[in-house]
DNA sequence: TACCTCATGTAAAGCGTTACATGATTCG
DNA sequence: CGAATCATGTAACGCTTTACATGAGGTA
């Protein structure tokens, strides 16, 4: 433990992950964890064990969680992992931060992921952090039925109308696809709101 | 140009990108090709210009572009590129080369984005990839639906009635979205396919 | 005046993937 | 007998993001 260090130090979205896991689960071990995280948010993100090790090893030594190793006769060491007071701090401070928001699959999946560890929260706060991301998500949308990809058949400079058709057809099934999948997870926002709200 | 290597050298996804896009129009600059990217592969990925500068040249180094310079009073030189006959051929390879299909987000929407690039493609090709890609995302499906994150609820040692439902509802909920986000992908992927073979 | 678009690049930091290293036990 | 699971880690490599460097012209 070097230095208490709940406060907003810059982290990785692993290390706020797995200190949520733990808390969840006490004693758990860095190998039990990336089934965890496999298993949890695992369709939006996923981490390799040889990211989980430095990942422990740096919560440790910032003191937001504590550890106690069990000897086991011919193989290494098991290590298992408890959540301290700051840890359960950090963990809070990082679901209440104000997600910022970036165009990118990747940022959209983890405001996504995010949520799979808000049960612990006040609703009121999740069905605000839900609020946000419906706007935001709506407005990205909006973009993108905008930015239409016709406009850009411009750019396609081949003649053979085959092609530029077969091009057309892509591009055009494409955005349809793009906004279909931004109203799935509008709706699906939607529906965890009205439960939240409803309970 | 160090030696013609339109053969199958390793190469990031990002330089048979820009290799299409060239392929799609002549005499376009680093410059645009970003902003095209952004317009036709945008929702499913991107690049920096960081990233696009060196992947140029990568491409004009194996001889698969070549670049005009168009010299401009008080700016740099304008750098304009057009395919080689070698970077056609490795385009095509590209396009033809069996999808590498693994479990991750990334690698899904990897696989459309591909065939953003299909339209020069002889049909028949187009519809063997989809139907490669509809049985891979059918079973991706199964896995999910079966992997049930109910089951995970097991991990969660919080006695708290209340936040484990909260939980429990939120994780249910994520995996009904898991499974619906499959479904819309699948029916997209069937309905460019009949416009394939009925065109 | 401040920001956006055009236009080219390099350098460093960050995060993810693959390979290496070690070794017991269980299942088909 | 080979593959998978359990269990811990380090090292190298690759791609992405951000910062740095330079500079003109247009727009709010």
């Amino acid at each position: 433990m070097v230095f208490q260090g709940g406060r907003t130090e810059k982290r990785p979205d692993l290390d706020y992950v797995l200190l949520c896991l733990i808390n969840m689960h006490e004693d758990t071990s860095g190998y039990q964890l990336r089934s965890f995280v496999e298993k949890s948010t695992g369709y939006l993100y996923r981490a390799h064990l040889s990211q989980i090790y430095p990942a422990l090893k740096r919560l440790h030594d910032s003191g937001l969680v504590t550890l106690r190793e069990v000897s086991r006769e011919g193989k290494p060491d098991l290590k298992l992992y408890k959540i301290t007071k700051a840890g359960q701090e950090a963990a809070h401070e990082w679901l209440l931060r104000p997600y910022e928001f970036k165009n990118t699959r990747e940022n959209g999946d983890k405001f996504f992921m995010r949520l799979i560890f808000m049960g612990h929260l006040d609703p009121e706060k999740t069905v605000q952090y839900i609020d946000e991301g419906i706007e935001e998500l709506k407005s990205q949308r909006e973009q993108h039925a905008k930015n239409n990809l016709k406009r850009e058949m411009e750019y396609l400079t081949v003649s053979d109308p085959e092609i530029r058709n077969r091009y057309q057809m892509i591009w055009d099934q494409e955005l349809a696809f793009v906004i279909a999948e931004y109203d799935l997870r509008i709706d699906w926002l939607r529906k965890i709101r009205n439960r939240l709200v409803s309970a």
